[in-house]
RNA sequence: GCGUCUGUAGCUCAAUUGGACAGAGCGUCAGCCUCCGGAGCUGAAGGUUGUGGGUUCGAUCCCCGCCAGACGCACCA
């Protein structure tokens, strides 16, 4: 038997009822009826606050409140008992054998049981990684690549339909330069050997006489032009450009046990382009100013033509004809630029309403750094109101914090640069190396390497997932390729201990069922283990809906170090009386489930030795 | 100048988004019994949550003003 929910969940529903039932002239007090994990070991297991919020408008004192929400009620069957505490709270008491049950649940369906299916019936589409081509993946690809995956497998354990899509820049002015060196100057030996690289240093080298020379310059855009215009030669030089892009980035995705369900690039909307931007000009919705056409947002919002009125007019009086000129740039959103030709606003609107119009998905999650939020809002604002996304269908930009050297510094591409993210991989594989040898000296040569890439990557992705989205991550080494303490291989050292301990409990007591034991929850570390282990699904659904996959990771950390407190204190196979051993066994077991589980959420491997 | 993001223990980060005493890891210090895997466990020290106000029964969280850093602000993406 599945709960599709958990006790905060029911007992949020519980609440409503007895909310409603108590203060029928007051239907918000039910609304905003919720249940929650106590925070503290004193307090319940589950609490609820409300009460206090309520006594303005019921008029009532807190405690009043929560004394009628309680009284004469029936309680629901897995509540031991209820009570009223501090200011006015309500803490629940589970019944250990309704705690108990769930827990069971968890070890026997694969960690399946609570994870509230919110997602069945709708689509999402998460727009992540998106590389450009012909440059190297570096540490500051891999937060959209780690955070949109762990998205991805998120929704899918809701139930959502996910389709991952791999937006990469392949086209752009970019191309001409990068064709006009290859002509000049490719080294062909080097592609050969590994053509990114190869690319970049062409790249470079064309870019920084285009800037020297004119006649350079106009050769590349010639060559751009070329291109967009689909001569065959440079049309397929761009396409061997993609191709071995792509490439890379797949042995890079590989490694990461990342896969992406669709890869369209910007290139892929270009045909679309015209025709589309001639009707937005037809509607009216975008017109022309300074050669371009242009969407403006004040167009259509009064509030906002008032703020940027009154910003213009606080610039002139400080005579500020910077931020005057500047002014306009927060509105409008060019969408075909003078010359004639398109933009990165241009691709995204048609990109929005293509993926409207193919998914009816109710959920767009775009997954990029911090620094292009003012590009979304104002590329969400515009879908809305241009019509190209439905009120039905949420945008969401999942931004992220942008990566610094040690002390806190942009990485400069001038001095060095940010390390590739190829390097940062091998590293964390041969550092884990190091260490696999030294615990496991007689493990063969290829499982020893295997082994380590599982607990390399594990670290490399963990130390990324562990922290909110939100925050600037100070890069480090040392504290990236950790392999102790709240670190991606801590989870999974935990992980194979207890199936090395069950293996060894099935071989000694071979006639005793674990997997049908009632667990026990007497001792507090016992309990506090179940109760975590219960907390699961309502862990995945929070994590999901907030596309925050550190809540995750939180959790599974608490989770093991529970683990461990109780591993260290309370003997499994050495315990004497066998109904006990078999219920420490089975909680074992749950453990196992939900920290491979939540491990494989985030995208990590549990190795079964290490 | 305007806007966005960030500021929490020596360092790196959490805090169930307004709840009870702000928690972890690293580092430091003190411990772990011939006992299930020591990549582990137990304990200690370490805080005026950048700062000054406000709202609230209650603020790390919401509002306003400062300070510091990063990033944006018309044809690159």
């Amino acid at each position: 038997m599945q709960h599709a929910s958990s006790f905060s969940a029911d007992l949020t529903a519980w609440l409503a009822e007895r909310l409603a039932a108590a203060f029928p002239d007051h239907p918000e007090a039910a609304a905003a009826a919720r249940a929650v994990p106590s925070a503290k070991a004193g307090f319940g297991d589950c609490q609820y606050a409300g009460a206090m919020a309520l006594a303005r408008t019921l008029r009532l004192p807190p405690r009043k409140i929560a004394e009628a929400v309680l009284d004469g009620a029936a309680l629901p069957d897995f509540v031991e008992k209820a009570e009223v505490a501090g200011a006015g709270f309500v803490n629940f008491f589970v019944k250990d054998a309704a705690l108990a049950s769930r827990a069971g649940e968890c070890a026997a369906d694969g960690a399946t049981a609570g994870i509230p299916q919110i997602g069945a019936g709708k689509t999402a589409i998460v727009d992540y990684s998106s590389p450009n081509v012909a440059k190297s993946m570096h540490i500051g690809h891999i937060r959209s690549t780690v955070i949109g995956g762990a998205i991805v497998e998120l929704f899918r354990a809701l139930g959502y339909t996910v389709v991952g899509d791999n937006h990469i820049g392949d086209w752009g002015t970019q191309f001409g330069v990068i064709i006009k060196g290859w002509r000049e100057f490719a080294d062909m030996e080097a592609v050969e050997r590994d053509p990114v690289p190869e690319l970049e240093r062409i790249y470079k080298e064309s870019y920084a006489r285009a800037k020297a020379d004119p006649a350079w310059m106009e050769a590349c855009r010639l060559e751009t032009v070329k291109l967009q215009q689909g001569d065959p030669e440079n049309r397929a030089l761009w396409q061997k450009f993609i191709s071995m892009s792509r490439h890379t980035f797949d042995e890079i995705y590989d490694r990461l046990g990342i896969s992406i369900e669709t890869t369209r690039g910007e290139s892929w909307y270009q045909p679309q382009l015209a025709a589309r931007e001639e009707r937005l000009e037809k509607s009216g919705l975008a017109h022309e100013s300074r050669g371009a056409l242009v969407v403006d947002l004040r167009d259509f919002d009064p509030a906002a033509a008032e703020q940027s009125r009154k910003a213009v007019e606080s610039a002139r009086e400080k005579g500020d004809a910077e931020s005057e000129a500047r002014e306009d740039g927060k509105w409008i959103c060019i969408v075909r630029k003078e010359d004639g030709g398109f933009n990165y606003n241009t691709t995204d609107l048609a990109t929005m309403e293509t993926r409207v119009k193919e998914y009816a998905p109710s959920k767009i999650v775009i997954v990029t750094d911090d620094r292009q939020i003012p590009h979304f809002q104002q590329l969400f604002a515009i879908s809305r109101r241009i019509g190209l996304a439905p009120d039905s269908t949420e945008l969401v930009h999942v931004a992220f914090g942008t990566i610094t050297d040690e002390n806190g510094h942009p990485f400069s591409t001038r001095k060095g640069g940010m390390p590739k993210l190829k390097e940062l991989l091998d590293e964390a594989s041969s550092r884990a190396l190091a260490i696999v040898r030294e615990k496991n000296p007689d493990m063969p040569g290829e499982e020893a390497r295997a082994l380590a890439e599982k607990i390399g990557i594990g670290a490399v992705k963990y130390s990324d997932m562990a922290m909110d989205p939100a925050t600037t991550i100070k890069f480090s080494w040392d504290s990236v390729l950790s392999l102790q303490g709240n670190s991606g291989p801590y989870l999974q050292y935990a992980y194979a201990r207890i199936r090395s301990l069950l293996a060894k409990y099935d071989a000694t007591y071979p006639g005793e069922d674990r997997h049908g034991a009632p667990i026990a929850t007497a001792d507090p570390l016992e309990r506090a283990l179940a109760m975590r282990i219960v907390a699961f699904g309502d862990t995945v659904a929070a994590a999901g809906a907030k596309c925050r996959p550190n809540l995750l990771a939180d959790y599974l950390f608490a989770l093991a170090q529970q683990y461990s407190a109780f591993y260290q204190a309370l003997p499994v196979l050495k315990c004497d009386e066998p109904s006990i051993r078999a219920s420490r066994a089975r909680l074992c077991d749950a453990v196992a489930s939900v920290l491979k589980r939540g491990l494989a959420l985030l995208g990590i491997q549990a190795p079964e030795r290490m």
